[in-house]
DNA sequence: CGGCGGGCAATG
DNA sequence: CATTGCCCGCCG
């Protein structure tokens, strides 16, 4: 099965900055901790980028912007998927990450229904729900709760989600944990034309996942790239350069290197 | 080997 | 719909 309208989330255009729409303020679909309202526009969680500048992302339609208490989102209503997720790290929040793990995923009311996954796509689809911010980093029980938004999902492979990419999570945790100060992560799937998707509601499965880590403290950054199959093994990290020609975003705007 | 972190599905 | 038990891979 495919979906032409994954074929867009690859072919980028020229890389200008565009003003991203915005919604209108909604809220979560489960209850209490995730009725408060939160913000659908980077402006008002620039905590989560690097000096407080986002990611410039080529024009798409369905660009979507949300805020959550420990992430950022930047959504997709072509594939239903995030394009990308940012998170500021440090010791601290990683030693605060010890939250019981609570599997209650749920679809974001704030996104319209024609441009959000639902928990029916991922059902008997073959993929597991795979967190791009994981669960393992929320340092509070709200922010738990809300990293199981199919927000921050992707269709992924079962095997690599659980295994290599585990590692992946578990490494980048692990040196948070020895650095000096904050340290941006970001998160994201790449489609390729002609996508494969899952469920009726047709969400695109990714060809390949990065992540991103900046360690603001030395300046340093490098990215983990991974096909989303069975089989994957964790391989030497590539340069940020790298990572931008492969996905044409520029992640870290006058930072990167 | 047990514990942990990534998940799933059957049960009531 | 919440609880519970289970599978898997990795690591110390």
């Amino acid at each position: 099965m495919n979906n032409s309208a994954c074929r867009s989330a690859l072919v980028f255009a020229l890389a200008l900055s565009v003003s991203l729409t915005t919604l209108a303020r909604g809220y979560f679909n489960d209850p209490a901790p995730l009725t408060v309202p939160h913000p659908t526009s980077f402006a008002e969680c620039r905590q989560f980028f690097p000096e407080g500048r986002p990611p410039v992302v080529p024009k798409r339609p369905a660009l979507r912007e949300l805020c959550y208490e420990a992430f950022a989102v930047l959504h997709s209503g072509e594939t239903k998927t995030p394009v990308f997720v940012a998170q500021r790290l440090n010791r601290k929040s990683i030693e605060d990450a010890d939250e019981r793990r609570a599997d209650k995923f749920f679809a974001d009311a704030r996104l319209p229904a024609a441009e959000r996954a639902e928990l029916e796509d991922y059902k008997r689809s073959g993929y597991s729900r795979g967190h791009m911010a994981p669960a393992g980093d929320m340092p509070t029980p709200t922010a738990m709760a809300q990293s199981f938004s199919l927000a921050n999902m992707v269709p992924q492979n079962a095997q690599q989600n659980g295994g290599s990419w585990a590692k992946i999570e578990q490494d980048t945790r692990r040196y948070v944990l020895r650095a000096k100060g904050d340290v941006y992560v970001i998160t994201g799937p790449v489609f390729e034309p002609d996508a494969p998707t899952i469920g009726e509601g047709r969400v695109c499965v990714p060809r390949y996942l990065f992540k991103l880590v900046y360690d603001a403290t030395t300046g340093r950054s490098w990215a983990h790239w991974q096909e989303n199959r069975e089989g994957e093994r964790v391989s030497a990290p590539i340069t940020y350069k790298e990572l931008v020609q492969r996905t044409g975003v520029e992640f870290l705007p006058g930072l990167g290197k």
